[in-house]
DNA sequence: TAACTTAAAAGTGTCAACAATGTCAGGATA
DNA sequence: TATCCTGACATTGTTGACACTTTTAAGTTA
């Protein structure tokens, strides 16, 4: 499966860009066990390139937060701890609030359709019980209104390293996760925001959008305990 | 001069990342002008590594979004632009916001004293116009409050990633930047919500503190415009 | 048996040479 | 003269070998 990250990373020219977004991409799917140990022999052999191409995959990988390294003693894939979920959401609580404001100022025409067609859709999928691209869409929407608040760097450091670690998550945590008619509504009531212009309520209600996902994630992890993959 | 990044980065054993806190140091000061072509043989032999070892240290310099690289073309230090210092205010007041509001939760009494310390410290430097440490009290005071937030993600986020672009530019924008006397009554008041416990007011308080700073520097730079070093 | 020592094995860091790509200057053609 | 081709040069990407560190396991001693 190919990840839609909403902001263009162009085509991968060299062999370490192709390598990290093939690594990148089974961390997140959970092909690549977290919290597991990286061996650079095992895996250049593996995907038959040198370990200098791979030694460069994995500091990119590190960049995205999805591997941490000790000198000389090796990489190896991120845990899988509640606490840093929560750490997260308290992130993008203020992150995406403030894109929410920013998207309320500067979203064109053409963006605020294409989130309204995202939201159909969602509306289509929560009636025909589709719990799996309701995620995607859910994903989607997010990325629409960062892409609307035009700030690059602020568009950089959410789609590119901060929802690295929620893919990380929500691919683990798939089991049981649905609050999607709450978060229609919301979805909705942000929109609205945005076309009236109002960044104020927007950024508020963004706010609180990502508080509540937050709150039921972390209700659902205290009484149905993951297992560690 | 060593940077103090409050978050403690281990001891540098590895020659590439000693390489990496010399280049980094070398580009927050000004040594390599902004925007230069960075050429890998050049620098090889100038600092008496192996190619590999300095890729792997430019590899760090990208994340910490001080260079940019474009595949068979190169590396160079970034560039210089009002629009993304704005860019970076806009995501400071988000993130710091948050970190204010964290930090009156969780800050502990030893940390509330030593942001007293430094709050006098500013005091005392401004009474004896000692402009240049003013701007490390400064610095000193938004690392501890981040510090005190307790989130520790949002600490790397922004100790780690976005203040050695902060670094960058104030460097370079040195001249005339001075509001310290105002900005000391700003942190006056947000340590005051901190020690009050008052989250939601901390967070107001920095987010109007960073406006405030941002629409001073965007003053400045739109009526003194710098030279491009 | 348990703890310490030591040597072999495995893994990471570093390097210099090779291959592939991009750049630039000179000349040919319209 | 301006544009396009062409070939030499310079730079980056990639690789395999070497040096150093950590880990493991065997062996020794109390």
């Amino acid at each position: 499966m190919a990840f839609s990250t909403a902001c263009k990373l162009q085509e991968p020219v060299t062999i370490a860009d192709k390598l990290f977004l093939d690594l990148r991409r089974s961390i997140l799917v959970g092909e690549i066990p977290a919290g597991k140990k990286i061996s650079e022999p095992e895996l250049a052999t593996a995907y038959g390139v040198s370990r200098g191409s791979l030694r460069e995959a994995i500091g990119k990988l590190e960049n995205c937060n999805l591997v941490t390294r000790k000198p000389n003693i090796g990489a190896r894939i991120i845990g899988f701890s509640t606490a840093q979920l929560m750490e997260i959401y308290q992130i993008r609580e203020a992150m995406e609030g403030m894109a929410a404001r920013l998207a309320a100022e500067h979203i064109t025409a053409d963006e605020l359709a294409h989130l309204r067609k995202i939201l159909e859709r969602h509306r289509q999928e929560i009636a025909q019980r589709q719990d799996s691209s309701q995620q995607d869409a859910d994903l989607d929407f997010h990325f629409c209104i960062i892409q609307g608040s035009k700030n690059s760097r602020l568009i950089r450091m959410l789609c590119q390293d901060l929802y690295d670690l929620v893919r990380f998550y929500r691919f683990r945590l798939k089991s049981g996760f649905h609050r999607s008619e709450q978060a229609f509504q919301e979805h909705n009531l942000i929109v609205s925001a945005i076309e009236r212009r109002d960044g104020e309520m927007a950024e508020t209600l963004m706010r609180h959008h990502i508080r509540a996902s937050r709150d039921y994630a972390r209700n659902m992890l205290e009484n149905v305990p993951q297992e560690e993959s």
